[in-house]
DNA sequence: AATAGCGGCAACCGCGTCGAC
DNA sequence: GGTCGACGCGGTTGCCGCTAT
């Protein structure tokens, strides 16, 4: 037996919103609330809609203040950080960019911006829209051919927005505490991680062990996660073309897009003699700090 | 001018989480 | 502690308008 539904299919509208029913959901809300019940809402004010329906045109649609469109490369770039550092948590995304929603954002991430990071540019969105919100156009830089399509600057500030300390990145991150603490707890003490650096060989991802000096982790051992899953590394969505080369610094990959620089990484299977329990997930910054998952 | 293809976006769907009972 | 209903979120779908041919 499957789940109830939420509302009687049969007699609830579909589709797009007319701007009657905009009219009716606005000044009722307006005048009245929501009245913590958006099952009911459509009942009490003779909208033939779903309440789940109503609450997301109230949200992403009539809510005051919202922007529609016209990202600014401010904003680009607060998207870009913030999807490397946590990945498609766009409702947390979207609550660092005041008046976008988190429809609004994975929409532009998912038919722009993706494809800016990938190097499919298009042709010409901009005239097309006739917005000034389009991107300015790729640049491959020259002894970096493979990476960062988009060329952000770097490292970017996130001004007014709380992503340039630990402090305020461990905060956000805490609103993921679930995610967290349902991972059993990784010895992160076994392991020290000051930074990640370029192999001076090969130019692989290279771990720095201050503690027994073994740097010899091959570039397999080390992947780019979305955030702390632990015991479940996924690489993330979209950025397929991360894992495919292995000459890349940390900082090509990273450090464009996040301040202060950092990356989530794994480890697999290295040095299981000397570093017991070493799978786990770290993030490590730059600047000799880490986060630890929260306990 | 017609139309096929594509991109952008609003809206829907299903699932996980949370709180009330 | 278990159940149920509502909410919130992320993924997906489908429509509409624009472009290319």
């Amino acid at each position: 037996m499957g789940r109830a539904p939420c509302c009687d299919k049969a007699n609830v509208k579909k589709g797009p919103w007319s701007p009657e029913e905009d009219a009716t959901l606005k000044s009722y809300i307006e005048q009245h609330g929501t009245g913590g019940n958006w099952i009911a809402l459509p009942q009490k004010i003779g909208l033939k809609r779903c309440g789940k329906s109503c609450r997301l045109r109230w949200l992403n649609y009539l809510r005051p203040n919202i922007k529609h469109g016209g990202f600014s490369e401010e904003e680009d770039h607060i998207i870009c950080s913030l999807y490397i550092s946590i990945g498609s948590r766009w409702s947390i995304i979207a609550a660092q960019l005041p008046g976008r929603t988190d429809n609004d954002i994975k929409n532009y991430w998912n038919t722009r911006l993706k494809k800016k990071l990938l190097g499919k540019q298009r042709k010409d969105s901009n005239t097309r829209r006739g917005g000034s919100a389009a991107p300015p156009p790729l640049k491959q830089e020259t002894n970096n051919p493979v990476m960062t399509p988009y060329n952000l600057p770097e490292p970017y500030p996130i001004q007014g927005h709380s992503f340039n300390d630990q402090a305020s990145l461990r905060r956000l991150l805490m609103k993921l505490g679930g995610r967290f603490s349902d991972n059993p707890q990784p010895t992160m003490e076994a392991v020290v991680v000051p930074s990640i650096q370029p192999n001076p060989i090969d130019q692989s991802p290279l771990l720095l062990n201050t503690e027994n000096n073994n740097n010899n982790i091959a570039s397999s051992d080390v992947s780019l996660l979305l955030p702390p899953e632990f015991d479940n590394p996924v690489k993330m969505e979209g950025m397929d073309c991360f894992y495919e080369s292995t000459s890349l610094a940390w900082s090509d990959v990273v450090g464009p897009f996040v301040h202060p620089p950092m990356a989530p990484i794994s480890l697999n299977g290295f040095d299981h003699d000397h570093h017991q329990a070493m799978q786990g997930a770290y993030w490590a910054f730059e600047d000799d700090q880490q986060l630890m998952p929260p306990q």
